[in-house]
DNA sequence: ACAATGATAGTT
DNA sequence: ACTATCATTGTA
């Protein structure tokens, strides 16, 4: 028997994370999303490849998450189906991504905080180049830097991830011991700010603050 | 320590 | 309509 798909293909159909995967409370997915790979058709350039070494998350009655006081325009998404993104702008400069959990109708979601990239954006190489102090692995080492990173804004808010949509997730190519990931408690908020909903991999040099 | 920068949610 | 807040980041 053999697959029907090129192995060489950087899209490999087999290991692409499903809206299903995702039906699962968030503290429970964030940890999972460790080590997993996001996948990003940047615009006009390449396919950019990463892995995700920092994840919180979001649940309901969590008086942190966005979806704490009901649905509206901004957080419609994290109501929506599961494997779907949720996207906003904060602090008028930056967007935040998230993987949206749980079944429709309950607010939660995953906010990617860090990854490592296997390819420097080509919009991010002369920059890199200028400044002697950019180091290549901080490039997506935050949430709003990611973001830039992938151009990753509203646009791809409440989008199926999915490779039609130019932005999918896959599984972990390996298995991660429990003991190589660090849960620790949230960054940047104030209400619930001792839940330990954080998570990081303990070895990466891109996480956003170790 | 703080400015940049704009959408949002809560309050008059 | 006004205002405080904000799941951040780069520079000083």
């Amino acid at each position: 028997m053999t697959n029907n798909f090129d192995k060489d293909s950087p899209i490999s159909p087999k290991s692409i994370i499903q809206p299903d995967w995702c039906d699962r409370p968030s503290t429970t997915i964030a940890p999972a999303l460790i080590g997993c790979q996001l996948l990003r058709q940047l615009p006009n350039g390449p396919l950019i490849r990463s892995t995700i070494v920092e994840t919180e998350a979001y649940a309901p009655g969590d008086p942190a998450c966005h979806a704490y006081s009901g649905k509206s325009k901004r957080n419609a998404a994290m109501f929506g189906p599961p494997g779907y993104s949720y996207v906003y702008l904060i602090y008028g400069m930056y967007h935040c991504l998230n993987v949206v959990t749980e079944a429709a109708g309950i607010g939660s979601a995953v906010l990617i905080r860090a990854l490592e990239l296997d390819t420097i954006p080509p919009q991010l190489e002369a920059k890199l180049e200028a400044k002697q102090t950019a180091k290549p692995h901080r490039i997506a080492a935050g949430p709003g830097k990611l973001c830039r990173a992938l151009e990753i804004n509203r646009d791809l808010d409440g989008v199926h991830f999915h490779p039609d949509s130019g932005i999918w997730l896959e599984h972990r190519l390996e298995p991660i011991a429990p003991s190589h990931i660090v849960q620790t408690t949230r960054i940047g908020i104030t209400k619930a700010a001792e839940a330990p909903w954080r998570w990081y991999l303990k070895a990466s040099k891109s996480v956003s603050k170790p």
